[in-house]
DNA sequence: TGCTTTTCTGAACAGTGTTCATTTTATTTG
DNA sequence: CAAATAAAATGAACACTGTTCAGAAAAGCA
């Protein structure tokens, strides 16, 4: 039976032009202004036949979601691996974090931001696990600079979410208003002392 | 001619009267899911009848975001009449801010969050000059903190952004996850040396 | 009282997310 | 190969949305 086979690939290969199509609408004009019959007339279907392979506009939301929390991880490993002094791999954590956010801007909105159609639905709490990971990938690395002497008689956890913080914070302020000019390189650097 | 006085009156409250129950209705149910219908059943009025008092669904929106910065920036004042010392004053504003965040989280939202369907209105740049001003609050306390020694050899608007950034992305981290249990004031004391 | 201006209504339009009976297409069976 | 069965895709329909606008109702003025 190897058309069994088939019939899923090609499902999971319909699965990925629907997200395909529904990301670039989303990020050209946003998620409310998208609707289900502009996505499937970008992939020439019916609009009935999307939900055949999603169940609700939200669930593409929330497939896009994951998928851009991966990317985000792999910008944040790559952080990693470039340092090994303990506080350089902060600094380069933080210049990629904000270099993965400033790339994608529409991505880290709809990852940070664009919580309100996800609370609906009932998947707040796994949807979040993604962000705990990464965010236990800064504990770590907090950790390596405590060890190092870095941050004396604080909390790891504290700090963390003082950094994530700071350079989320940093993102959003950053993605919504032109305030910084452009140096926003010099300043993950001048933070920390 | 009182008629015409009272006229005006009649169309402020008007305007009232909508723009609260928006506001409830807003903050209960959020922006998208609340119509211009919900909104004139609950003053009693027609669905045409809004729009002889906003142009648009988004001027509503536009109209409560003003009133949120205005109340904001009342809570920033409080917080730095409490304090003459210059440093204690920066904490103090921070914790106001911090305050009036977690006490009026849709609101907080409503400010810096939904710019969402914003952007597509032209008031762009009106609508955030309400954010400047309360940006230049925060550079003036942080000027008086240089005065006094604090940040020595940093610029201030640089300063301001990184404080700012900080408490915001606190705030909106705090706003969407659980992260935090509780301790959020005494961070808010720590995280400066 | 009539006449004018202001206020309000409710039907209409084009759009939305979503469902489902029906038709088209693909696969398996005789 | 043809008939029967299973799977996939359609498009009409439903209840909703924001918004407009001709006409009805109310208020002010002479």
């Amino acid at each position: 039976m190897g058309v069994i086979d088939r019939k899923e690939r090609e499902k999971v290969e319909m699965k990925r032009q629907i997200l395909d199509a529904a990301r670039s609408l989303f990020l050209e004009q946003g998620f409310e202004k998208t609707s289900i019959r502009n996505i499937a007339e970008v992939i020439e279907y019916s609009a009935g036949t999307i939900y055949l392979y999603f169940k609700d506009k939200n669930e593409i939301l929330f497939a896009l979601h994951v998928e851009a929390f991966g990317t985000l991880m792999q910008a944040m490993q790559i952080g990693i691996m470039n340092e090994t002094e303990p506080f350089e791999r902060l600094v380069s954590l933080g210049k990629h974090y904000l270099k993965y956010a400033f790339e994608n801007p529409e991505l880290y909105d709809l990852m940070f931001v664009m919580t309100a159609p996800m609370e609906t639905l009932e998947c707040r709490d796994e949807i979040w696990c993604d962000g705990e990971r990464a965010f236990d990938v800064l504990k770590l690395v907090i950790g390596e600079c405590m060890n190092a002497g870095y941050f004396v008689g604080e909390d790891n956890e504290t700090i963390s979410v003082m950094m994530w913080s700071l350079v989320h914070g940093l993102a959003t302020l950053h993605l919504r208003r032109r305030t910084m000019i452009f140096p926003e390189e010099r300043r993950v650097k001048l933070l920390e002392d």
